[in-house]
DNA sequence: GCTGTTATGAAATTTAAATTCACTATTTAG
DNA sequence: CTAAATAGTGAATTTAAATTTCATAACAGC
């Protein structure tokens, strides 16, 4: 069994009835479905379209063509590929775990493209680019996501924020306004301290984008722009492991977007802090 | 090079020069276009979304689906990879560039396997095993490694300290003893203040290991202990990108494999640590 | 029993792929 | 050297697929 049907059985009790009647059709004919239209698989599974559509994101997946793609690709690779450490052996030596590691962080890293969707990340850009303050907010594992961000749109010359602190946050939200963006980084989107803080900035007007996984969580819903990274598999021994490298992946798309677009304006820039560094001998 | 690539290289000189355009096109940017639609395809090789239609007939395939799908598979079976942003394409979307992103993501941990020693990382383990206290240090695109690992190590419940701050590091190493660990992480090897406070700690009795890439720099001599990143491609546009994630992928190699050995220990903190946080609601 | 929430499909909209058609440039036949 | 034939092209259209919206029905909590 592979990575992505042994995800749909997973969420096969979760789904409703509808959606559950597609799971046991996809489960039964995997082969089939990739070359099939949404019309299709509908009249075969017994639902709607639209169901199709919202069956995809409840499995987590961003479209419904993604969704083919991926289920090509689980069909194609026989390969019994671990996505997670779930056969962490006792024996493992450290570089067995190494490459362990390389192949939960590179499937992970894959995995992005099936959830991200193209509409939204336009979007995020969008206002990112016309944004004056940047604030950036996670906490835990998510937190190195919103400190490698800060640092990379300060260098685009963004007023970019982040800070580990709740009550600092507290101090600067009130200050937003309409033309700043207010990026709450969450895997679960559940997280409390993130959420209360995005309804703040929201409130003060601000656009609040998530980076938090396709799922029915309170930050998906009431975020204003959703980039969605994929639901990859949460282990307490893992933690953040590949969930980290997936809002990272994010993090870097924005920035060489937004690059893409002032990019030329600060290449002088770019140059001056680069010799100046030199000057310094750092 | 493979059947299809190979295919349409060998009928290039065969196609109208509409058609040979695509070719080109899809010649440079292979993996770009199974992502892409008839028009932004035409939009990116100067050609009509008609011509793109009749360029799939013209190399022996029914329709444009077809095309992008027997283009991925052919990709997946042969990998040329491009581990850098050199394709940056003036016309590149946000979707183009994510799908950039992560190729050049996964192609970096990819290659980490290449560059590590596995007695190096063995003896990495071992220290880190049994020391008393962890200092992690490196700055700007490496301090984001340096903030991810101060945070996984403390939650392994380590002494495990890292900042910014080169006068805050200043005053922490005085403290260290022989029973210490002192991380460098520094992509070049070259950073001053990275090399400074790493013969400081040096001098206290502290062992040093270094995070950075195989080559001939200071840090890489002077260390005690190396842990090898392979030498991506640096860009200044792109910046750290890669080399951040290769950075990661050593930490968290060294993260589970202190887990692997701790972690029956900390299981218990870990089940406090989660209980208490659902408690709160956070 | 009312109210808010969730699940659902029908219909509408949006988006992508493929086709048609008209125009141009070039070649070929007379 | 001209006229007809032909190939190559993109604009506009058609067709088809994917996605969203909206109204309704079922249900849970009060």
């Amino acid at each position: 069994m592979t990575s992505l049907m042994q995800k749909i059985k997973d969420v096969l009790p979760q789904l409703s009835e509808a959606e559950g009647r597609i799971g046991d059709y996809v489960l039964e004919n995997p082969e089939a479905v990739p070359h099939m239209t949404t019309k299709e698989l509908a009249q075969k599974s017994g639902v709607s379209e639209a169901t199709i559509i919202r069956f995809c994101k409840s499995i987590g997946i961003g479209s419904f063509k993604s969704f083919k793609l991926a289920l090509m690709k689980d069909l194609t690779l026989t390969d019994t590929s671990l996505t997670d450490f779930s056969v962490l052996n006792k024996k493992d030596s450290p570089y067995d775990l190494f490459h362990k590691v390389i192949h939960v962080n590179k499937s992970a890293i894959e995995s992005c493209a099936d959830s991200m969707d193209r509409k939204e990340l336009a979007k995020a850009v969008e206002a990112i680019q016309y944004a004056n303050k940047i604030v950036f907010f996670g906490v835990g594992g998510s937190s190195t996501a919103a400190v490698d961000a800060q640092y990379k749109f300060t260098k685009l010359g963004y007023h970019s924020i982040t800070s580990l602190d709740f009550h600092y946050m507290l101090s600067i939200i009130p200050h937003l306004t309409e033309n700043d963006v207010f990026v709450a980084i969450s895997t679960s989107g559940k997280t409390k301290d993130v959420l209360e803080l995005t309804r703040f900035a929201q409130r003060k007007g601000a656009t609040a984008i998530a980076i938090t996984t396709l799922s029915k969580s309170p930050l998906y819903k009431e975020a204003d722009i959703r980039l969605c990274t994929p639901n990859v598999e949460q282990d307490f021994r893992i933690g953040s492991i590949p969930s980290r490298m997936t809002q990272l992946t994010v993090i870097d798309t924005l920035y060489m977007s937004i690059f893409h677009h002032v990019g030329e304006k600060v290449l002088q820039q770019y140059y001056d802090a680069r010799s100046e560094m030199e000057n310094l001998r750092r």
